[in-house]
DNA sequence: GTCTATACACTGATAGAC
DNA sequence: GTCTATCAGTGTATAGAC
């Protein structure tokens, strides 16, 4: 069944997640998922890199409709967005900042070590990129300026993300999502 | 001789930016840095982690120096913070997409498994954002202000690293230049 | 499809000669 | 202080029974 297939890749998304890449190992992920090592190479012949791949995939078009129905809640571009990076910031801090960015650690620990995981980060990363996109043209911001404007957006939380675990405070992404609104709100 | 000393620190800053904390060996460090291990468990009794939370000073300092010396070359905080995140997008480049961030990945890796690595990153963000608020408040703006505003720089200037070394490409941080600097200018 | 046992390289770390 | 030899443990990956 895919069940098991199923489940090794969601353990294997929120271990990569809190660890990153070379701190999970096979051995870990086959033990919280309680499958066994056979399983794991039957379902994933490529092994830990195709397994990575499948993960960061998953998690990747997750967070996708996730961001997706948060810009959906709230017409405007600037508060949307503003709202949508608050949230992030509380989830960041019910985790003990043992999650957020899920892709973020993987991304850079493989850039320049894994071309298929690379690859993947970087149709994710582009991905998320048109749902802000979509958005800020919805509030009728051309597509040029959109498409700078979603770079900065997701750089920003991509880097906030880093600064409040580092930090251990929800802060940083406070004072980023009050930037970016003001920021997208002076824009339109 | 504090030769030896230096000299492993410094290979372990380079590897350490290329290649994140956990895929850098400490055979391999002794190897590029022809050192024996002997020495290394002498000049560093705590081992790998002790090493790296030296090598991650260092190169926060050396940072550090060199975003104070690069803001000084020009008078107006806009055009300076501009110029000097354009800088970062060439050396990003240059290196082929191999360094940038020099703690970054460190900081994602080692936030929730060691206080000690942790700890020496949050310091660093810290010195560097002052390096920042000095600027801006030399440029009129209010300390409170000041604090917020580069707090959202260092964050988008540590995703727009990740950004460009994902897609292979300087564009990402060339775009956050600009929109900081624009950002900037306006808050002025 | 599932599971166990195992191969083999490599990890961080240590002991002890020099 | 420097260097070599080596430890115990773990990493990914594979073979083969069921």
């Amino acid at each position: 069944m895919t069940s098991t297939r199923d489940q090794i890749i969601e353990t294997t998304c929120n271990l990569l997640e809190m660890q990153g890449y070379h701190a999970t190992g096979l051995n870990q992920i086959i033990k919280e998922s309680s499958s066994p090592k056979g399983s794991l190479y039957y379902h994933f012949p490529g092994g830990k890199e195709e397994l990575a791949v499948e993960a960061v995939r998953r998690v990747g078009d997750i967070v996708l409709e996730r961001i997706q129905q948060n810009l959906a809640l709230i017409s405007g571009p600037a508060e949307a967005i503003r709202s949508f990076i608050m949230n992030i910031a509380l989830n960041v801090e019910r985790s003990g900042f043992r999650t957020g960015g899920p892709i973020t650690t993987i991304a850079l620990e493989t850039a320049s070590s894994s071309e298929a995981l690379r690859e993947e980060c970087q149709r994710i990363y582009t991905a998320w990129q048109a749902a802000f996109v979509e958005k800020l043209r919805a509030g009728g911001i051309s597509q040029d300026h959109a498409v700078d404007m979603s770079v900065m957006i997701i750089a920003s939380i991509e880097g906030g993300v880093i600064l409040c675990r580092t930090g251990r405070s929800r802060k940083p992404l406070e004072q980023v999502a009050q930037a970016i609104g003001e920021w997208v709100k002076h824009s339109l």
